[in-house]
DNA sequence: CCGATGGTTCAAGTATTATCGAACCATGAG
DNA sequence: CTCATGGTTCGATAATACTTGAACCATCGG
């Protein structure tokens, strides 16, 4: 599927609010996390976000995420390809409240 | 009490997500923010943060927020210097049930 | 084994932010 | 009027972040 089949991820206790925000502080970003709150999705299928961009971008950007706690990116175990998925409950217990008015937001924005 | 007395804001039908989640990724201007929480405060006040911090550089800090839309910079109507004010209600109308979670995340951070 | 597919990492260039001194501004006190 | 206080803006430099091509990696299909 990529690289290192295995990826570092954050752990849930020690997530950062400042790299959360950050992280979401971009569309594209957010974008992605919208995508995966109805449940995890093959990173190749949740390209919402530009079709055009590069895929080192692409990475990139599901790099910030996953830094930051917002994601997780794991080799899809059935099947090819890699997993992403929204860590919402570890995002919830960290900073109760924060995602779901995050993602909200994008829905009506102007 | 300093430069031009009336700042640029931007009004409450047009803050950005964007900015205001990236306004508040930094603790420095978050904490700012928490200080506003109980009420508007005197710019020179509210220096919870760092005292050792030049002025230049405080300044820019309230411009990101002012800018972002999180706060209202404005005269003191009745004493010197300047009025600090968390836009709580246009962010609460605009972004629902999103200050609070964020504001209250870093009470008990670790 | 081989190629195609999907994905990461690295490095380099660009762009955006942060920091802070210095100059400037506005007001209140004397 | 003048000075001290509190604050903004400007300009330069440093630090971060973004973007992308190229190289590399892992897995699946045939």
């Amino acid at each position: 599927m990529s690289a290192p089949p295995e990826l570092p991820h954050p752990p849930a206790d020690s997530l950062s609010l400042s790299q959360v925000l950050f992280a979401l502080s971009d569309p594209a970003r957010r974008e992605i996390a919208r995508n995966l709150r109805e449940g995890p999705l093959e990173a190749a299928a949740c390209s919402a976000v530009a079709a055009d961009v590069p895929k080192s971008t692409k990475s990139h950007i599901l790099k910030v995420l996953r830094e930051s706690g917002v994601i997780r990116n794991e080799p899809n175990p059935n099947g090819r390809g890699r997993l992403l998925t929204l860590r919402r409950d570890d995002l919830e217990a960290r900073f109760p409240g924060l995602i779901d008015p995050i993602l909200d937001a994008d829905l009506r924005e102007s």
